[in-house]
DNA sequence: TTCTTATTTAAGCAAACACTTAAATACGTA
DNA sequence: TACGTATTTAAGTGTTTGCTTAAATAAGAA
């Protein structure tokens, strides 16, 4: 695993120790990041977000028939952004809502409104 | 495939046919914005951009170093962003530095102020 | 030209991922 | 109770990802 011969001629190794500093700083929060980021980077889930975001609230269902997709693989994509706290539920009779919680749909909000820019530039 | 029998008794078809518009007037974009998420969604990339964006350039070589990774694998973790347009590069003899694009920088920029938030949490 | 340094690329492999099918769970109604 | 609707979960499978090792490319120095 380890190769750390790369040392270059002209390496700053006070800018490398500080990189790495900063590296085991944040490592966690890194980790944290990523790992929201990762189920975002999915455009099933993406759009299920960004339905969400505009509708308030969906079920299983819903998305189902919106995205033309399995029941079951739109389950397993709420499923792990529940478990992960993007998204919360709300039993109603025999029907499960989900939607955003208020944590995330902070941070993804910029990303919405980039989708709703382009929204705009479709239309016209 | 398809079991497009999922048809709630109080479904709201006015509803889910908006989201089929939305979805098919965006299906570029949000194949587009989960392709570049997808990158920034994993943690070894996410430190090697938040890196880049604080140091503003950096090469393969520093990256192994900080990161105590292989060569190669940051490599080919740089490739992957400079495709998809996240990362310029810029040689300087036989060093390549490796920066952040300006269309992308924008975009994750409140990333980076989320990290940068923690950091001071982390060294107060 | 040959050697060293810096980096990329190709091939291989184990782990993670997304979807399918089928079975299980949960609630409401007859 | 039994049945229908809404949803989740489990198991299986093909594809993608991230890393390793080894070979290839590129630029400068001897």
């Amino acid at each position: 695993m380890e190769n750390n011969s790369c040392i270059r001629q002209q390496a700053d190794i006070k800018q490398i120790n500080r990189c790495k500093d900063t590296v085991s700083e944040l490592s966690e929060s890194f980790d944290h990041l990523a790992n929201g980021l990762s189920l975002v980077g999915n455009s099933v889930r993406l759009k299920i977000l960004y339905l969400i975001f505009e509708e308030k609230r969906l079920c299983v269902c819903d998305l189902s028939d919106i995205l033309g997709m399995n029941i079951s693989a739109i389950s397993q994509h709420l499923r792990k952004m529940k478990d992960r706290n993007l998204l919360k539920t709300e039993r109603e009779a025999q029907t499960i809502f989900y939607s955003l919680t208020t944590e995330y749909s902070t941070l993804l909000n910029p990303f919405f409104e980039i989708l709703d820019g382009n929204k705009i530039l479709a239309t016209t």
